[in-house]
DNA sequence: CAGAGCTTGTGCACAAAGTCACAAGGCCGG
DNA sequence: CCGGCCTTGTGACTTTGTGCACAAGCTCTG
């Protein structure tokens, strides 16, 4: 077994979790082999492109059958690093980390809420999903119990670079950040960042600039 | 003047609206003048990318000196498209939607609520925000009486397609989802999927893969 | 008004990603 | 057990994105 396959591109890595959801799904529907074709067309990607990508993890489908949906979920699991749970600690209980502790779909997807921490007194204490809000001292504490874990920042803009130090101060090795702020982290801190303006501004441009010709009638 | 400039590649143009926030920044420091190099710095990319990206907006900058700030930040917001505000419709009064409609930073950014929709009778006249959630029925005439609209999709997966043929029936002409699952739409409404269970996915890809020869300590 | 000192704008070479097309290879029916 | 059928895996090519390096051009000083 080769331990040191190809290394699997960005982008490659960025399909995979959409591909492993429907693979989640189709298992869910008793559905035990796919095509590439299928798959394709499930995450809306071209054929070719779910083969070249799924050949990054080995060879495992079967000319002229396809992809047996149990191994091909397995095999996924393990390349994504995901056959463990992550533990999440959310740093921020306002509206939007309010939301994301509440959320059932982080835990059912294997990454269980750890905590949710602020540095508002007024906050600490107060109940959010199924956990109490909890002060950024516990921090480090909370990281050293569940190692490793990831931190996702739901705090305002200008604190966001000071959470992310004190996140790596307190042995977090990823970081999701929500905040519109540039945030450095060390090179070997793994590091996202979400925008939800900016996508809305990326809608815009593209609706700005849309061939004025086309409307709204006639489906592709 | 050339209409028809460059047509923006699609790389820059993820790009242009964090130039933007910057440019905000900026301008809210009476700072009138920046490179490319200190814009390159605070957007965390390499300079010449920035002088490219921003050469397809046209030739706003002055050799030896730098961009103007409020001549950029004009031109930015033009080529944008956000001169003038785009009202947002969240479909969805759950967890997620109503820390959309809780947020201010959308309005700030010229994206105000024109209205929270739910198809769930019981949350449908509950407040949220500075609004009152208002039933399904209701989309086509928000549409109308705001248009342009970006809707949003805030609502489970399971209904995630249905939900966005109603906002485009409706009049809406972009869509950001939230929901984990493939939506597809007329070619002529923009599209846009942020899922956040999908990137701490690649984080724990990231995190899995990541060298075990290097450690926290020793700052990039 | 000439020359020094910056910083832009872009040609070019390279890297990454996407697409096509088809040979390789497994499966099944006769 | 052979030949037709189907789908994978991948080499070759195209398109897109990145980064360097430098000429062009503006400003300011003496
Ligand atoms: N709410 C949304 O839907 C939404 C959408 C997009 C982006 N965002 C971004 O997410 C972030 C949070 O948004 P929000 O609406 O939840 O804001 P919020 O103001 O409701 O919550 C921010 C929370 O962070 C806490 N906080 C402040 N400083 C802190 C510190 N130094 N350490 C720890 N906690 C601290 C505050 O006590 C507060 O509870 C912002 O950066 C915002 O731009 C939010
Ligand atoms: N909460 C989060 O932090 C979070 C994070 C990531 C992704 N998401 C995704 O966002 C979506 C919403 O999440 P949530 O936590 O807010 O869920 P939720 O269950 O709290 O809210 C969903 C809302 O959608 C409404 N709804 C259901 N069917 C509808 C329909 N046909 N038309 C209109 N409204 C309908 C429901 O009444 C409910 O109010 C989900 O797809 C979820 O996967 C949420």
């Amino acid at each position: 077994m080769d331990v040191h396959a190809r290394r699997i591109p960005d982008a490659t890595v960025a399909r995979l979790p959409e591909y492993l959801r429907i693979l989640v799904e189709l298992a869910g529907q008793r559905i035990d082999t796919v095509s590439s074709e299928r798959l394709a067309e499930l995450a809306g990607v071209n054929a070719a492109k779910v083969r070249k990508d799924l050949s990054y993890l080995g060879t495992y489908g079967t000319r002229g059958v396809g992809y047996d949906v149990d191994y091909l979920l397995f095999q996924m699991r393990q390349a994504l690093g995901v056959t463990q749970d992550w533990p999440v600690v959310v740093v921020g209980a306002g509206n939007l980390g309010r939301a994301l502790a509440n959320y059932a779909g982080f835990s059912d997807r294997g990454f269980p809420l750890a905590a949710v921490v602020d540095a508002d007194e007024a906050k600490v204490g107060t109940a959010v999903g199924d956990v109490t809000v909890r002060p950024m001292s516990d921090l480090a504490e909370v990281v050293k119990a569940h190692q490793p874990v990831i931190g996702v920042i739901a705090t305002p803009g200008a604190v966001a670079q000071l959470v992310a130090d004190q996140l790596v101060a307190a042995g977090v090795t990823a970081i999701l950040n929500f905040a519109p702020a540039l945030v450095s982290v060390p090179q070997n801190i793994s590091l996202r960042k979400v925008d939800l303006a900016l996508e809305l501004q990326i809608l815009s441009f593209y609706q700005s600039h849309r061939d004025p010709g086309t409307t709204t009638r006639g489906w592709p």
